[in-house]
RNA sequence: GGGGGUGUGGCAGAGCGGCCUAUUGCACCAGACUGUAAAUCUGGCGGGCUUACGCCCUUCGGUGGUUCAAAUCCAUCCGCCCCCA
């Protein structure tokens, strides 16, 4: 059975209430990874990751709320379905509400009522989602506001200054995403920035850590495009430097398949193991099973809520999309092999009406079966790993999910 | 009874002699989406044939005209709407 039994059961979910001792325990180890189980027969691991606001296991899927909010459901809810750490964005956060208010709050889990690890990213990846409202140079990024047309400039200093600010248990290096595709020179010169800009994030982070009682920890991103000697520098420099985690970015921006899983295969290794590795922006559920098997750690991505959104729900057995004309009176399941609130409650024919209508529901009860379609699947991964058949539940997975292609 | 208006593809609604198988929106059908400017975007949407380029047939209430050419002009019939009595 591929079955999850340790995602708690919907509404039965734990709540980890820490006390005064355990958060002091906690300080005590913030940035320890450490490896619970390796796999015989590839790099997956098995591990868990110390935070200020607690304990993550790895490997994990963090659902993404840029805007400190996952999109159309709760905390509550996100509890409910197991996640352990969501992720912000410092750049939109930083445009709206701005670094001051959410300083003022008391930081990003006070303002918006998270009690477990939250990770930011530095909005690099803006850098290159918002291409056409951006001037680079040698110092930083200047860019025009999606909002209001302002103009802000982003540093390394300054988007470690705003993430120290907003207060995430994580916090990411100011990179530049490369495109794709990127011709070697500028994927070398970009990459070269990413490290410099790396450096430059470290001495700030450091220097500027504040005295508190809570600790934040500041990963580095591996860049290079789909160049192996690229990334491969890439990461020899950036593991100089010197980060309590390391991240692969600049990947699932168009490029074929293989490329990803040859520039992970190219990178990892460089990585030290007794760190997590995390592969920024990914993915598909094909992908955490490739990713893992190369040795990654943590995983984000964008698709199970806005998929969700758009109509598409992931299942066990492939990708559907529950708003076509052949669901209409489909009484049964999004997934028949699910657990999810939206499975056991709902049927893909009202679902479907609830997208023709327009409800709101619709886009919520998507989002919450997909973000627990990921979140199961990683634990499925991770028992995998346990047990020591992670080859063969990959298998089994990818029988199950490509069954009608 | 008198006067005026109107009829366009599933719906709304442009077009008012040639560039019209006919703008646009909605609906409908499908696809895409990977560190979120996304409840978004793209494509299709009369029928038939073709791998494709493309080709053929049939459309603007009906009929009949005018014209080299008609969704567009004229006549007439039918339907609907409004005003006056």
């Amino acid at each position: 059975m591929m079955k999850s039994e340790i995602a708690a059961p919907f509404g039965l979910a734990m709540t980890t209430t820490t006390s005064k001792h355990q958060r002091d325990t906690t300080f005590m180890t913030v940035g320890t990874f450490k490896i619970l189980k390796k796999s015989g027969d590839c790099k997956a691991r098995l591990g868990t990751l110390e935070t200020a606001n607690g304990t993550i296991r790895t490997p994990v899927f963090m659902p993404v709320g840029t805007q400190g909010t996952v999109k159309s459901i709760s905390n509550d809810e996100l509890v409910a379905l197991g996640a352990e750490i969501i992720l912000s964005n410092a750049y939109h956060l930083y445009l709206r509400p701005g670094t001051e208010l959410i300083s003022a709050a008391g930081g990003i889990n006070n303002f918006i009522g998270w009690k477990k690890p939250m990770l930011t990213d530095s909005g690099g990846f803006q850098v290159f989602s918002l291409a056409t409202l951006r001037r680079l140079n040698a110092d930083g990024v200047e860019f025009r506001s999606h909002i209001d047309g302002s103009k802000h400039t982003f540093t390394p200093e300054k988007s470690i200054e705003v993430q120290q600010k907003i207060g995430a248990d994580i916090i990411m290096c100011f990179d530049e995403c490369a495109p794709y595709p990127c011709a070697y020179d500028y994927a070398g010169r970009s990459m070269d920035t990413s490290v410099k800009w790396a450096q430059r994030c470290k001495e700030y982070f450091e220097k500027n850590k504040p005295v508190s009682e809570r600790g934040q920890l500041l990963f580095g991103i591996i860049q290079g495009s789909v160049y192996s000697d690229l990334r491969q520098e890439s990461a020899r420099r950036t593991v100089e430097i010197g980060f309590p985690g390391y991240a692969i970015g600049g990947l699932s921006v168009g490029e074929p398949k293989d490329e990803m899983a040859a520039m992970l295969e190219a990178t990892v290794p460089l990585l030290p193991e007794e760190k997590p590795h995390y592969l920024m922006g990914v993915g598909m559920p094909e992908d955490i099973w490739e990713a893992v098997e190369r040795g990654i750690d943590m995983f984000d991505c964008v698709l199970p809520t806005r998929n969700g959104r758009n109509g598409q729900a992931f299942t066990m057995r492939g990708k559907v999309n529950i708003s076509n004309a052949g669901y209409q009176r489909d009484f049964g399941p999004v997934d028949p092999e699910c657990n999810c609130p939206a499975c056991r409650g709902y049927s893909r024919s009202y679902i479907n009406h609830l997208f023709r209508s327009q409800e709101l529901l619709a886009l919520r009860l998507l989002t919450l079966h997909n973000l627990y379609f990921m979140i199961n699947l990683l634990d499925i991964v991770r028992k995998s790993i346990e047990s020591d058949t992670f080859i063969e539940a990959k298998k089994r997975f990818f029988s199950g999910y490509f069954q009608h292609e």
